[in-house]
DNA sequence: GTTATAAAACCGACCAGTTGGTTTGTAACG
DNA sequence: CGTTACAAACCAACTGGTCGGTTTTATAAC
């Protein structure tokens, strides 16, 4: 074989086993000797493809991004169609497959997170654009987000073992926050307010004002 | 001093080194041999509060969850004559709060997964009560859950670094999905019988096989 | 009030095992 | 024959946890 082909083997044998490892065992149990005798190489052979452990960490989310991403990007071509938030849909969609999809995903965040809270700033930076367009398409930027944090909340809480819902519950849930009609009743123009009281059946078609971003997080802490 | 007092000063230094680090360094910098050195006891004396690892873990969940249940008690007494789903208001309520005080509470959360995420377990406990209350009292439980799983989206989002939120726009949201009179106008149920558990394919932009889910993580792993 | 004794709180050296990472060697490719 | 890909032994730092000993507090007899 020639080299090329066996490095790029060896890399995703690793990376294999990193998943394995993480959702088996816990990403407290992610270590260098653990991928090594997972995957069947040696430390060497894992040193040699990813020079350091935050590589392998860092190769693994990019990895899952790309997963997601594609299938966030052929679901949105799938219903672009058919309603008129296919961004909204799409992420709720993806967030939704999170789930089921080997946990990989997400536990693979949570490793990373764990060794190296740093590392959150990938993940991060693909929401900050999906958030803008998603907001972009809604004629109730708000509610959109509230739509798409609950599909956030569904998947975070039943990765941390959290969720007290059962799946047949968090699919419904999923199916109701996918179905645009369920929502439309309830959305606001763009003016801030409201009078509280009533005024939930209004159903303004304008635009939206295209809100103002501000300041990140900043966390800046070192490891390693 | 003395030795109840003396006793629970060092076991209060203890959890709250144990805090600052986990806050400061991540999760996985957590160590008995950190707590000794942030709380100027010696490795011994910590061991002496706590005769492992996972009685720190332990502890530090129960101490969290108490000064939530705290909040949310109090929270629900105040709200409880002025909305017809307190119970809702006051988890949404303390979602909120635990996004502002410091992120002690869900990081020792996280901690606590890496290490042993059967500790879960005790948080998931109170979670699944407070979720059949807050059924119990809507009358349209799956809105109601939803509106719950929004809260702990933008919780869990923006405790791990992932929010691409401003604070203000948590804000807002946090204020809309609180705000009763914005959410009855899509209850479904109650009224006009409507089996609303299926048919919500009306308009499902989701071509899912809706197929059936595998079971739980079954994770059983043991550490130390 | 002093003294004797026990019990609790605490210290810090120590242990075996694990960690991420390095070094040295070797075989195959190009 | 040099570079690439891997193997295996190795290392210093660190891990959770133990253990013998010291200090502080509590009890109670004198």
């Amino acid at each position: 074989m020639d080299n090329p082909s066996r490095s790029e083997r060896s890399r995703n044998a690793a990376l294999d086993a990193a998943i394995t490892i993480v959702t088996r065992d816990g990403p407290g149990r992610l270590t260098l000797d653990a991928i090594a005798r997972e995957s069947g190489l040696s430390k060497g052979g894992v040193m040699h493809q990813f020079r350091t452990k935050e590589a392998v960490l860092r190769a693994l989310l990019e990895q899952q991004m790309a997963h997601f991403e594609e299938f966030s990007t052929r679901y949105l071509e799938k219903v672009r169609k058919t309603t008129d938030q296919p961004e909204l849909a799409a992420q709720i969609a993806t967030l939704r497959e999170a789930i089921s999809t080997p946990r990989a995903g997400a536990f693979a965040l949570l490793a990373a997170m764990n060794e190296n809270p740093d590392l959150m700033a990938m993940p991060r930076d693909v929401d900050i654009k999906k958030v803008a367009l998603m907001k972009a398409e809604a004629r109730d930027p708000d509610l959109a987000l509230l739509r798409w944090a609950a599909a956030r909340g569904l998947l975070l809480s039943s990765l941390f073992g959290l969720s007290s819902l059962t799946d047949a519950e968090r699919d419904r849930l999923f199916e109701r926050l996918l179905d645009d009609s369920k929502w439309t009743a309830i959305e606001q123009g763009a003016t801030a307010a409201a009078k509280s009281s009533n005024a939930t059946a209004t159903r303004a078609a304008s635009p939206r004002p295209a809100g103002a971003r501000a300041a990140k997080p900043a966390s800046a802490r070192k490891r390693n």
